[in-house]
DNA sequence: CAGTGGTCTAGACCACACT
DNA sequence: GTGTGGTCTAGACCACTGC
């Protein structure tokens, strides 16, 4: 009961708590209840209580859960769904977003070809060159939360769209949630990388920021590219974000922008 | 009255209402009350009923224009706030979005200092190289919706930051709703572009499209620049539309990227 | 048909800004 | 205090999906 001042386990805070007597904040740290309800669904996707591809309780059923009206748990479900994180389909329920079943099959890739049609060059082409166990740099402890010296997993790869390598990527994983990713299992999966990483490791990237710079490529990069020297690269260095705001993924990718462009919309 | 079937000026049309006979779409054309009144909100919107910086009727007085509850105007400006047309300003009322009074001076441009601190800086500097009256050629017309051969108006000017000229950009609008626009106008205005044009020429920019690709200057570009040859640079290219998706600009710049970066967020 | 999300309403009350 | 947007509720009905 959400007017009741005796919270307890899946009932959210009544908004009446007394800020701490002693504390520094000065926000008076009012918060709605359906952003409370908000959390707690999120907690429940954190601690895979439903998982990616499944749909999660129905309106009705939240609300009796949670003891407020439907609207307050849609209000907290339009905003999980506005940020990507559930999907709702009529008719059928509330879904957990997914990045294997997902007909947009890359969803942080923005390259795209110049002609505009995705479905023009087929499926892309990868090629795993090599995947190693190694010790953190202080940048890239720094970019994924870590401290340097801390076992990461390294991956570098070349994605080829109509047999035309297009892409090299470098890719640094944190030691401990991705124990046990091989080169083998890389090849052998079929579909983003990001949905390995949610089957197989639980691990669900749901945000990500891009820093984009121009550069020219080195020897090994042009080799590994196929290209000229003096061609010109997007360099995009991309941290991945789970739940919590937890920074999983380093990635810094090279784009060869003479068939295909970084496409962006802005608000 | 939203259930009568008397639809007039500022009223929305029922939902009711039947498909064309003989209509070829298999859409059957069900919408929603909130996105009709959407529409109606936009149409005065496009309409400078209410102009940039203003704040539009609160919400109750909306609900009695158009006969229908608060809660359906108010989805109606939820939408309209999520697409940056509306800002919301609690206890105060809602106001047409504007580039002029916006805290966050260039709302369209994602460079920033590697630092991160844009404010450390300081503004930019702004040099007008030319301004000039020309006709459209095959390409700039299709950008802008326009017929080659149209009347359209060409600026080039460089942005500086801390001295360092870090942006060229080549900027083409089209000729009949700038008419006027001269370089002593650009360089006499102290503030964002887009916020001259709303207020001398009503022209409200409102969504815009990016291209991004990596290429490398021309002697011309080198010297304006103040650059060595061979330094890559990103090349963005910029569609901006104002209401209705009409595209009323065409941007081309060169980013110096060694100590800045294009910064985007993905979800 | 039942179940799900989606729309719409009417009313009560809360938080915030201004005066 | 008054007026604004913001929250929350309860109930009715609509549209879509799948049995």
């Amino acid at each position: 009961m959400p007017q009741m001042p005796a919270p307890s386990n899946d009932t959210p805070i009544d908004a009446a708590d007394l800020s701490d007597s002693a504390s520094t904040q000065a926000t008076p740290a009012f918060r709605p209840l359906y952003q409370q309800i908000k959390g707690l669904i999120l907690n429940s996707l954190r601690l895979s209580e439903w998982k990616p591809g499944e749909a999660i309780p129905s309106e009705m059923e939240l609300a009796g859960r949670y003891r407020v009206s439907q609207g307050t748990v849609r209000k907290a479900i339009d905003e999980l769904a506005a940020e990507n994180l559930l999907v709702r389909r009529q008719g059928k329920g509330t879904f957990v977003a997914t990045h294997a079943e997902q007909h947009v099959q890359y969803r942080f890739l923005k390259l795209m070809p110049d002609s505009g049609d995705l479905s023009s060059e087929g499926p892309a082409q990868r090629l795993i060159i090599d995947c190693k166990r190694l010790r953190a740099s202080a940048e890239i402890a720094r970019a994924l939360g870590l401290r340097t010296g801390d076992p990461v997993l390294q991956v570098r790869r070349v994605l080829s769209f109509a047999d035309k390598p297009t892409i090299l990527e470098d890719i640094w994983l944190p030691g401990g949630p991705f124990k046990g990713l091989t080169a083998e299992r890389l090849s052998n999966y079929s579909g983003p990388m990001y949905a390995l990483f949610e089957i197989e490791f639980g691990v669900q990237m749901v945000r990500a920021e891009e820093k984009i710079r121009a550069l020219l490529p080195d020897a090994e990069q042009c080799q590994l590219l196929k290209i000229e020297p003096n061609t010109p690269l997007l360099s995009v260095e991309r941290i991945a974000y789970t739940y919590n705001n937890a920074p999983m993924e380093l990635r810094r990718g090279l784009y060869v922008t003479d068939t295909h462009h970084y496409r962006n919309e802005l608000n």
